[in-house]
DNA sequence: CTTTTTTTCGGAACCGTTTTCGGAATCCTT
DNA sequence: AAGGATTCCGAAAACGGTTCCGAAAAAAAG
């Protein structure tokens, strides 16, 4: 079933079928309608390959979700697509794993889906540095801050990450954590958890505190390797009284550990997560955690995006901040639990 | 950068450079080797969409996931991506919402894509008793028995639903409840969670207790339509011992639920899950459940595929058992509880 | 009733590949 | 050395759409 044999059965050449499919003004509305109702009655759909092969430029968005199982990035994920929805744009979605490289599967993209615009969810900076350069349309990169990277056709839209560990650290403080135990994720520097961190000593050290080493972990987003991360942790540094796990997803993994090794959350040990997902509100005990804008990152990663493509705006870098969100797995710290 | 540029820059004619790119074996070494050489250089790569168009048959397979938040079916999606990796099959993943028809939309990839098989995951038997006629490459249902469904190009692997809700009821009736509460899933009857209740009924009609209507409730597979339908259910029906809930997702939401009523798990409630994803053995309570065998869904669902494809296997429906799990979600009844 | 304009439509080229077919060169045979 | 088989390669025809361009028909203008 192709073009031709639409326009066999309606009785007018492939042009004309053409215009009828894509609402091109040069038609009586008599033969759009025979057209329409031929296409309904065999359910014809124009192939997309010979589509986007003949159209030099396409005209849907790609958004590349890096962390398919990330409860986190399928909410900003969720909220982009219903945005574009709304705007009657065409999104094709592309899920990659935590080791792909998210800029060259996007390249490859490019020339086959001929996209306007792209959106990256959780992308890693350093794939960005490498090969971004060959990249010409216009790109969001949500959940991360581009602001240090110099193209122009690249904005971005994430929380302030800098001032978030900054602002976990001082709510630990303020609960008199003064031994905390960090769990973050990617070992990147420029990339969220290392900019947290950063901001995480800078934090503490307002109070006189300084984080050492022996005090952070690495994780991936899996929870078995927050739960590794944290035996680990914990042998290196048993004094601790607090965990600041940069994911709730993490978190959860914390504090299964912490329970199996004897340690009541947060009596003992107060836990402080990150993103805040659904699932934080709903665990025993509900996580605290640090809130991330999903829905209004998603709605200005597409404003972004639709700006830069209609040549309104230029790229910029957005930074928003997260809101505290207390829970139930981070308490005061308690003199006797020190004692232990 | 197209295969013509190529072909001009190797002083070849297309043809030639494209039976260097898809290993033909009528060209010489020498230049293949060059060719490719000049393909590394400019790093070109063909056009997906002139390719598959071109081609009578691709040779990837479908991969179709409904449910993207699911993180059970996650766990067999990444299952069956490394055994097609293994056998060096690609496959394209198509993710859905529960809302979605996914099988018209696999008549609509099958169209562009020209796969040589499809699996799907989690799909909905009333979409395939209405349009998969009209798909005639080989597919495998997974998640779901389509064991009713004639079609001689459609295999499925799944559990036995019908005995594993007889096991779950026999399970809760070895622990001494009496009075059960059913958080169940789409309201198919012959989908999972329609022949897991018909399979409870049975259990417990077996003891001599039969099911109400008023002791079932709906849910979608996100955790607050879990939460939600579990308050619903004690209002109907307070004197339940213990819930069944057809997803540890929902078991997590009846948790809640049940904590928020001011019930202790497993001390005043029981809590049975199902599924055995990652997350019920972090939870706190540990999820007792039933933990499906997503490892061999995976790896069966391919060969099954693979099998079909190279037609040395015709149609057929296999039931895997899923083992029960402790945890720490559900105990035996106690007298004083049911004084409450 | 002509001429001009507008509307509506079809022919054919083209997008970037794969593939069929046949041609030219090289290699065996005898 | 002549014939056939084999190896290697290129021209051209698809694949299923979109679009440029020109033409026929209808409407408007003169």
């Amino acid at each position: 079933m192709t073009i031709k044999d639409i326009a066999r059965l309606a009785g007018v050449g492939v042009t004309t079928v053409s215009r009828a499919l894509n609402g091109h003004p040069d038609i009586s509305d008599e033969t759009r309608e025979k057209i329409q109702r031929i296409i309904k009655e065999y359910n014809y759909t124009p192939n997309q390959n010979a589509r986007t092969l003949k159209q030099s430029a396409g005209k849907s968005i790609l958004l590349m979700v890096k962390g398919i199982r990330s409860m986190f990035l399928s909410a900003i994920s969720e909220g982009i697509q219903q945005n574009a929805d709304e705007a009657g744009i065409a999104v094709s979605v592309h899920y990659l794993d935590e080791q792909a490289d998210e800029v060259s599967v996007a390249i490859k993209l490019c020339r086959e889906l001929k996209p306007v615009g792209i959106i990256f969810l959780g992308g890693e900076i350093s794939n960005f540095e490498r090969s971004f350069s060959q990249i010409k349309i216009p790109c969001v990169l949500s959940t991360a801050s581009a602001k240090n990277l110099p193209f122009e056709n690249l904005s971005s839209v994430s929380i302030d990450d800098f001032a978030s560990g900054r602002k976990a650290a001082e709510l630990l403080c303020d609960m008199g954590h003064r031994n905390v135990g960090i769990i973050r994720g990617s070992d990147e520097i420029s990339n969220p958890s290392g900019l947290r961190l950063a901001g995480v000593k800078e934090g503490f050290r307002k109070h006189g505190i300084v984080i050492s080493e022996s005090q952070v972990e690495f994780s991936s987003y899996a929870i078995s390797s927050a739960y590794e991360a944290t035996m680990a942790l914990c042998g290196k540094f048993p004094e601790l009284t607090a965990v600041f796990a940069m994911a709730d997803i993490m978190a959860i993994g914390v504090i299964r550990a912490l329970l199996d090794m004897g340690k009541r959350v947060p009596t003992d040990v107060s836990v402080m997560g990150f993103d805040g997902i659904e699932l934080a509100d709903y665990f025993s005990p509900r996580i605290t955690t640090l809130l991330q804008p999903t829905q209004k990152i998603a709605s200005l990663s597409m404003r972004l995006l639709t700006g830069m493509i209609h040549d309104t705006i230029r790229a910029n870098h957005i930074q928003l901040t997260p809101t505290f969100k207390p829970g139930e797995s981070a308490a005061h710290l308690r003199r006797n639990s020190m004692a232990e």
